[in-house]
DNA sequence: GACACTATGGGGGAATCCCCGATAGGCCAC
DNA sequence: GTGGCCTATCGGGGATTCCCCCATAGTGTC
């Protein structure tokens, strides 16, 4: 019998979780949170074998939760749940320490597949997601051990920030006194690596990073 | 005995809803949607009393559906469930035809509550929201003291999540069944009235809106 | 009825995106 | 020391989007 924790600030979906699991013979819920600070306190007190985290807590990223999880219990596997765009997190949320990134719009039966598979130690991915981060993967397998964004290059990464910044493609071309074919260039190849499908996306994740290295 | 109908677009919240309601002596849960395609044709068939909506349906903005489901079965009371900033939709879901505005992340009790009080034919709406909104309609109100958010229409507020999620124009109108043209004007006119200076802008203002209200 | 707002579209030129290149320099390996 | 590989810099060209005009129809409001 698997022991189960769930943090999610909405008692609506705890509810389902908790109705999800208890339906399941060998999986049992063993307390439910809302924010951060009941998480990690239940987490010592009931010692679960499996954590489902919901990634927009209130107070609080959850990736914040998914660290302090992992370093004070490095034994107890993790999976997140989250409505948002999986593209922009996943890869944060299991270099935090999670081994599954789970959307909640998916199927009752992929959300209790993601749970078997995480409590056996396994990874779960969503969908195409899968995919497009072992592509990721293959292709820094060079260079083992660095994100995707380390591999850019210093004039890519200046681009990078310019556009988060909110400036369009003439701008900068402008500010660095550079061909505007040139940072057209330097975007695709910045999508490349990053593994981002569209300017829209790469727009996304550029004003994202900058948000959060202020 | 009470039939409700529950739409939402996850599976795990509408377990939450059923549980909650089934364990409920006077309610029982009539049938479950996850699209406005689906939610109006059950509407037809199976007769609800009380028709709970999420309001960010994917693919319909959820106050369609209110505006649709009013005119074609006038005596069906609906609640809308939602996680979004009440202050910007509850009197937009109001004035659509819905009863009551509830946001998910109230506790299990207040729930219940205001599924009683809407199939009650009365209004419920949740905490502060109830005297802002009566303060809107007995003081000066009119339309001074808006946030620029608010002065948006239900059609522009829609396109304006969809930027933020990430949407291309090409793919809004595809999604919303509309020409590229409109698509276009609406960001136009989200634009002037959020004064906005450029596309860049109003993606990044999007994003940031989606990512910080729930 | 005059006026404002909303929703839906079109025209056309500028800007951009996105895929194909090219050139030149640096670095590293065999 | 030549043949890759990466980087940085540009171009062509078609597709798409942006951004300014505009029009029509419906819905309110005074």
């Amino acid at each position: 019998m698997k022991r189960v924790l769930i943090v999610d600030d909405h008692p609506l979906v705890r509810k389902g979780f908790a109705q999800l699991i208890g339906d399941e013979p060998d999986l049992e819920v063993c307390g439910e949170a809302a924010d951060e600070a009941d998480a990690l306190q239940l987490v010592a007190a009931s010692a679960p074998d499996l954590v489902i985290i919901d990634l927009s807590l209130a107070g609080g990223s959850g990736i914040n939760l998914i660290e302090r999880i992992k370093a004070q219990h490095s034994d107890v596997r993790m999976l997140v749940a989250s409505m948002h765009d999986e593209a922009l997190f996943a890869e944060r949320v299991l270099a935090a320490g999670a081994l599954g990134y789970l959307n909640k719009q998916e199927a009752p039966d992929n959300i209790v597949r993601a749970i078997h598979r995480v409590l056996d130690g396994k990874v779960y991915l969503s969908g195409e997601l899968t995919d497009r981060l072992l592509d990721g993967l293959t292709g820094t397998a060079r260079v083992p051990g660095q994100s995707p964004m380390q591999r850019l290059s210093n004039r890519e990464l200046e681009v990078f920030e310019l556009i988060g910044r909110g400036m369009t493609t003439g701008k900068i071309a402008d500010h660095l006194q550079l061909s505007i074919k040139t940072i057209e260039t330097h975007r695709e190849n910045i999508k490349k690596k990053l593994q981002l499908a569209s300017g829209q996306e790469l727009t996304r994740r550029a004003m994202h990073w900058v948000m959060e290295r202020d």
